[in-house]
DNA sequence: CAATCAATCTTGACAGTGTCAAAATAGATT
DNA sequence: AATCTATTTTGACACTGTCAAGATTGATTG
C-alpha cells in the first residue's frame, strides 16, 4: 500500500531475504547463512526463497551486488568529500577508506571477492558486469593518478591498477581473517603500502 | 613391516589420511572435502578419522602444516638455487616462485591463509607456530633486502614484511580465485608489482 | 462478474554433511 | 593368561541444499 511494486502474497519477499541474508552473514559468517534459517527469519517456508534465487549460489551473487554498489558510492564520494586535498592524500584517503569499507562489512566483502562465488560457485552475468564497472572506475583513478604523478606513467594502467588493487586487497583479507595483522597496526600498515605504491618518494 | 612405527589396525592412518585428503582437494577443491568421502577413499568406516583428528578444523589444519612447510623448503631453496643473481632480480625470483607455489597447490594454499581456518574455524596452537615462523623467514629476507637497497630502508622491517607480503598475497589470491586477472598476465603483473613494491626505480 | 492462468508459497522427500555415544575389536602391558 | 587401552565400527541426530507435487491467491481475460 505505501510502494510502487507489490508481489503476490507476501510483499517484497526478494528484498526481504536480501536485507535478512545480510543480516545474518553479519552476524554469522557466510557459513552461519543457510537458506532454511533465513528462510525462517523471514516467515516463510524452506522453499520460499527458491522462486526469488535459483540457487544458493544467486543469493550470494545478489549480497555481492549490493556490496559493489556500495563500494562504488563510497569510493566515489570521496573525491568529493576532498576536494582540495592533494593527489597523493587523496589516494591515502581512498586506501584508508577502502580498508574500513572492507573492514565493517567483512562478510560481504568477502563474498564479493571471495573463492564462494568466484571459484567454488559460478558469478552472475549481472555480478560480473557490475564487478567489472568496480574495477574500470579503480583504473579511471589509476590513470588520473599516473597523471598526477602518483604512480609510474611509463607503465600500462591496467598493469598498475591490477598491481595496486591486488596489494590494497591482500591487505583487507589478511586484516579481516586475522592473519599476520594486528587490529591497531592496519592504519600504519596502510600507509606503508601507500608509500610503496606511489614512486615519487617524498 | 617395513617401517618403524605400526600403529594399531591399519597401519599409519593419519598420514594416509592427510594424504588422501590433499588428493581430495586438489581436485574437487576443499569444499569437496567431506570427512565421509575421505574415509571411504582410504577404506575405513566413516568415524574413524575422528580418532586421529578432533575435528575437520583440525584436519583441515594438518594439511595447512604440511603446506607451510613445502612453502618454507621452496622459499629457502631460492638462494642456494639462485646463487650469483643480484638483489632485486632474487626478489622477482621469489615472487615469482611464491605465486607459483600458491597456484600449483592453490586449494592447500587458501587453507594456509584462507577464512576457513583463521576466521571460520580455530587455528590449532601448532599451525599458529608454524605459520608465524614462516612469517618471521619473510621477515629476514625483508631485512636483508633493505641492507642491499631494494626496500626502502628508512621504514621499520616489519611494517615492510607486511605490507609487501599483502600485496604478493592479494595477487595469488585474485589469481587463484580468477578475479580481474588473466592466466597469461601473472607474470607481467608480478613484475609490475616487484617494481612498483621496491624503492629504486631502475 | 466469472473463469482461467500464472506467479507464489507450502509440504514432503532425498541425499549429503559433521559429529556424538556406545559397542566391538585387537595390539600392548602386566 | 588376563587386563588395559588405543583404535575402529555401527547407529543415531540435527542440519544442510534442493527437487517434485500440490495448494493458494493475485492478475488477466472472456
Amino acid at each position: 500500500m505505501t510502494e510502487s511494486k507489490k508481489p503476490y502474497h507476501h510483499g517484497d519477499l526478494r528484498e526481504k531475504l536480501l536485507n535478512a541474508a545480510t543480516d545474518l552473514i553479519a552476524l554469522g559468517g557466510i557459513e552461519n547463512l543457510s537458506i532454511r534459517k533465513l528462510a525462517d527469519k523471514v516467515g516463510v517456508s524452506r522453499t520460499a526463497p527458491y522462486h526469488h534465487f535459483k540457487d544458493k549460489n544467486e543469493l550470494l551473487c545478489a549480497i555481492a551486488e549490493q556490496g559493489f554498489l556500495k563500494q562504488d558510492q563510497l569510493v566515489t564520494s570521496i573525491s568529493t568529500l576532498y576536494p582540495d586535498l592533494p593527489a597523493n592524500e587523496l589516494f591515502e584517503q581512498y586506501v584508508l577508506t577502502y580498508i574500513r569499507f572492507a573492514h565493517d562489512n567483512s562478510e560481504t566483502y568477502d563474498l564479493m571477492y571471495g573463492r564462494d562465488i568466484w571459484k567454488s560457485g559460478q558469478p552472475t552475468d549481472s555480478l560480473k558486469l557490475i564487478s567489472k564497472n568496480c574495477f574500470r572506475l579503480w583504473l579511471e583513478w589509476v590513470e588520473a593518478l599516473q597523471i598526477e604523478g602518483i604512480f609510474d606513467a611509463s607503465q600500462p594502467p591496467l598493469r598498475i591498477a591490477q598491481a595496486s588493487w591486488a596489494a590494497l586487497h591482500g591487505l583487507c583479507r589478511l586484516f579481516n581473517d586475522g592473519i599476520y595483522i594486528n587490529r591497531d597496526d592496519v592504519d600504519d600498515i596502510a600507509k606503508t603500502t601507500v608509500n610503496m605504491l606511489i614512486s615519487s618518494h617524498r
